[in-house]
DNA sequence: ATTATTGAGTTAAACGTTTAAGAAGGTGTT
DNA sequence: AACACCTTCTTAAACGTTTAACTCAATAAT
């Protein structure tokens, strides 16, 4: 056994050769012949030398292989999150052909400093919670992607949002005349609640504000009036939130009959707690998703909603971040007519 | 704007104090007068000095806080698996609490030489599928934690697999005499198939195995005779796997009244399918499950399983990392009664 | 009055690489 | 024969910290 770790030095020593050319044995085939080159490799798998040191390269490169993702809520929410997690996937996916590594990091933290001095780049999925966290990217001289949500001059991916919210909800306003949307982080509250005159929090970056603006409009077009009063939001697309919201909205008086929510999660519930009432959908109830996942097409009836990928959000994040992309990328969406309009 | 990045040198000729001293500023409080710290880290914050360099740090003090979890599968499919994410949960939560950043590793590549010099240590969860691999981790001079696997000389976390299956088909067993096992990943193959007379992987360390002793062990209390033509393997705790595996099953004739199966999701996607056959379950077809998951409950009829809680084998497994345990953790588990048996 | 002890800060040697610049020798051109 | 130009390898200066060992006063102990 090794007593202790190799270093180049050790090896160049046994091997009578000069660390820089050990370096370049495993970093730069060019730099020496091919013959030295392989004797060397040859020696070092003998000797028990794995290659140079990772933690110096990366002191020494100033670069680490690793990119951070950082997510807008906490990690333990993403992972649960069908579509953050199939947003992962691709991410990971396609940074993993690069031999690139992703860290977790936990949007709900406050600062990248732990982290920005070491990692190659941030994919940003989602409006993290914390501002100065978002001021720190917005100046990070890493590379940083967003996804779902928006920084001045950095490259992002994203669907248009309000388009689609329109799509979607001129489907059921069509059919529908009294609305209530189920909003998702539009007000900064840690409870689901109705939004009356809370202010609206971060209009111009939110993807939540792009969608209900879309939503208002369709409504506008048909001279449906929506009142704050109609308008709820929750503060993370989760089953328990969605559940309470849910029995407000359909219990709430004059009941609406046209509900659109922000995400298929939400949807889904508000689906099941409707039936449970007896409620027929969508004879008496119209309801819209968002996001287009699985589950939403399993559903019976089967939810309509708007589909986007994930996965492929998550690989153009990782294109991007890798190639240098500077601009923005506006990937297509389609609206899928379910049962529930 | 700073011309360029600084550096502690920099810093600490304007402020005209050693390079040390800054560290120490930064490190370690006892080492200096509270006064100087604070008139130093004051300096530091108006020159614009936001700390030592990470990078610098891991190859100095040869820690990153970085700790990698090593997932038996691709990460594209662990972080679907409701059972593998909410295991990332549970160990995310508890890594955060310490400080310690999760850095995502793929099982099904072969070398962990990427990262081993600057991560903090390994979280292994479930058995890799690459075998160089684990004996890299099992050589691995820095600490490894496994989980649902198990190297020697590691510590790990588990439940008792066999005495889990084995409780759970007795209830199932007690009341049927011809049994059918969807185990995963048996044996060496890519596809579902019965496992006829193909070797078993890895017998020591899978928990596969320990399931399937505990099956066999309980048929044979009951003089049950299981052939291995009645034992089919998967690749993966994947629903499309299941599906296939289920119809092979539920097809085979004579069609076996039990059917133990090594997840919840196999479990499942099976008693769909005997629904949608026409099969009534449990008066002629009795199913159990293996994990606990949130649908396992939800289903109707709902299904007989043993619970885990994966978030608690996360929390386990980072807390046996962080405090430097050496000793094996064994979990207690419950079979739950469910409608399907 | 001398010697220990403590506190506060400095010096300089690591940590393990990469890489620009240079040296030595060989080949090709004029 | 002189010169430029490769190729192959070496030298040595970074990269940005941490920390053991040391210095220098000031205080406490004898």
């Amino acid at each position: 056994m090794n007593k202790t770790k190799l270093t180049l030095k050790d090896v160049a020593e046994q091997i009578g050769v000069s660390t820089a050319t050990i370096s370049n044995a495993f970093n730069r085939p060019d730099q020496l012949s091919k013959s030295k080159r392989e004797e060397i490799l040859a020696q070092c798998k003998k000797i028990g030398y794995s290659g140079p040191n990772k933690a110096a390269q990366i002191l020494r490169k100033g670069t680490s292989n690793i990119v951070a993702l950082v997510l807008a809520d906490s990690i333990s929410y993403m992972v649960s999150d069908p579509v953050a997690s199939t947003f992962i996937k691709g991410a990971s996916s396609a940074l993993q052909e690069s031999g690139k590594h992703l860290l977790l990091y936990a949007g709900d933290s406050n600062s990248i400093a732990d982290v920005v001095d070491f990692v190659d780049g941030f994919i940003c999925y989602g409006q993290p919670r914390n501002v100065n966290l978002i001021r720190e990217l917005a100046a990070s001289p890493k590379p940083v992607v967003t996804v779902d949500f928006d920084i001045d001059n950095k490259p992002s991916i994203n669907i248009d949002n309000e388009e689609a919210a329109y799509q979607v909800a001129s489907h059921a306003l069509n059919k529908g005349d009294s609305v209530a949307i189920l909003g998702l982080r539009l007000i900064d509250s840690p409870a689901t609640c109705r939004i009356y005159d809370s202010p609206l929090i971060d209009v111009e970056t939110s993807i939540a504000h792009r969608r209900l603006d879309g939503y208002l409009r369709a409504a506008e077009d048909r001279n449906v009036v929506v009142t704050n009063e109609a308008i709820w939001h929750l503060p993370e697309s989760d089953r328990h939130f969605a559940r309470q919201a849910a029995k407000e909205v359909l219990t709430s008086s004059p009941r609406p009959n046209v509900v659109l929510c922000m995400s298929d999660i939400i949807a889904l519930e508000l689906l099941h707690m409707a039936l449970e009432m007896g409620i027929k959908v969508p004879q008496e109830l119209k309801i819209t998703g968002f996001d287009g996942i699985e589950e939403a097409e399993r559903a019976r009836p089967s939810l309509t909603t708007v589909c986007q990928s994930s996965s492929q959000k998550g690989v153009e994040a990782a294109k991007s971040l890798l190639d240098h992309v500077k601009s923005k990328n506006t990937l297509p969406f389609e609206v899928r007519l379910g049962e529930t309009v």
